[in-house]
DNA sequence: CGTGTTTGACCTGCGC
DNA sequence: GCGCAGGTCAAACACG
């Protein structure tokens, strides 16, 4: 126990400080529930697969969403409730592009314990909006409702007299929400993704040195959780399981910046703090997203290089506009002054011509164009 | 004071 | 039935 902690606050210290630099991830989803894969990833962009979609999605919204910009893009807030099939997209990309392939080495080896999971893209239970991933998430609910709602009451009462601890218990074992998980090469545990996490548990998990932790949405009747673990096998590897589909948008703050972007930014420390900066101790580490694009950009430029092969890079593809203007600083109203002036990362300037390079990679020609243009 | 983390205790599922 | 491991609760605590 107290190795662990030791541990954990070694890990700590050791991720607020040497997470700058030399961090890259390399992002690869791995598995879904059997049962039914409607989860609705909050970032759909994040896990767009399609490139050729994610720039005609990319595009349309820039030409359509103006009041939010890249976080509408990025976020897909104001088509939340339209979100076609996120996790159809991600799942048409997982077998286009084999993990290995993102990410070669050990991550790869380590995802036989999802591997079971591992849905078909063309599953229909994939619902065609995030409205129907809800109700599909729900839909386990509805399916025992069907078969017993006068037993749910009647055991409502005696479940009042447990405690609230399973209300849910008579139905089945324990509700298999849709899950799926991601692999991330990073030093931060927790990635953020937009949504605001309670941490709601940590367990040491067997045969694993690092403990698991437990988060769940922080929204009232969004009961979707997610667990953050490190890969026992190699230590630099954070896997986060998403169990649930979120039924709201993305939270935005008032400045239309993230709610869930991390330390950098003071505001953001308390209440305002999404994903655990805040209290405790600050000791859970959350990597925005803007960060995620800025490794994901250079895994993506070593992938590129490596294999000399545009490989779908799904998801930060569309995500990419924002990194360059995080990287240029430079002033397009389109994006929010968060993203404008934050320094996001502090390798964000020293890498300025680097990512310049890997944008011309990874953009839009349009999308370099345009703060010049402006 | 509100929000979030920590952490020990408790519960549940599962294999034997 | 028992034990183990995973998952969850909730009080205590930390932080802004």
């Amino acid at each position: 126990m107290e190795e662990e902690k030791k541990k954990k606050d070694s890990r700590t210290t050791e991720n607020s400080s040497t997470f700058s630099n030399n961090q890259m991830m390399t992002t690869m989803m791995m598995m879904m529930n059997q049962e039914s894969c409607s989860f609705s990833m909050p970032n759909r962009s994040l896990f767009n697969s399609s490139c050729q979609e994610a720039e005609a999605e990319a595009d349309d919204h820039q030409k359509s969403s103006t009041s939010l910009g890249f976080i509408d893009n990025m976020l897909n807030v104001d088509d939340f409730n339209i979100i076609s099939n996120p996790f159809d997209d991600f799942l048409q990309n997982i077998t286009t592009t084999p993990a290995a392939a993102l990410a070669p080495s050990p991550v790869s080896t380590t995802v036989p314990e999802y591997s079971e999971v591992v849905n078909t893209p063309n599953s229909e239970s994939m619902s065609s909006s995030s409205t129907e991933a809800a109700a599909a998430i729900n839909n386990n609910d509805d399916d025992h409702k069907k078969n017993g709602e006068e037993e749910e009451q009647e055991q409502e009462n005696q479940d009042k007299t447990k405690k609230q601890l399973k209300p849910k218990k008579k139905n089945q074992k324990r509700q298999r929400e849709p899950r799926f998980a991601f692999m991330t090469k990073s030093e931060i545990d927790h990635l953020d993704d937009g949504y605001r996490w309670r941490k709601y548990g940590q367990k040491a998990v067997k045969n694993s040195p690092f403990p698991r932790s437990y988060y769940r949405c922080t929204s009232t009747a969004c009961g979707v959780k997610k667990r953050v673990e490190r890969s026992s096998e190699d230590p630099s590897i954070v896997v986060t399981t998403y169990e649930g589909t979120h039924i709201h948008p993305c939270p935005i703050t008032p400045r239309g910046s993230f709610g869930m972007l991390p330390a950098e930014t003071s505001t953001l420390g308390g209440g305002g703090s999404i994903g655990g900066g805040g209290g405790g101790g600050g000791a859970s580490h959350f990597m925005s997203i803007p960060q995620m694009l800025h490794y994901q950009q250079q895994t993506q430029h070593t992938i590129h290089n490596q294999q000399q092969q545009p490989q779908p890079q799904p998801y930060f593809r569309n995500l990419t506009p924002p990194m360059s203007l995080i990287g240029t600083s430079t002033t397009n109203p389109t994006f929010p002054p968060s993203f404008q002036e934050r320094p996001f990362c502090p390798s964000a300037s020293i890498n300025l011509s680097r990512d310049q390079g890997l944008l011309q990679d990874m953009l839009p020609s349009q999308m370099l164009k345009d703060p010049k243009e402006e």
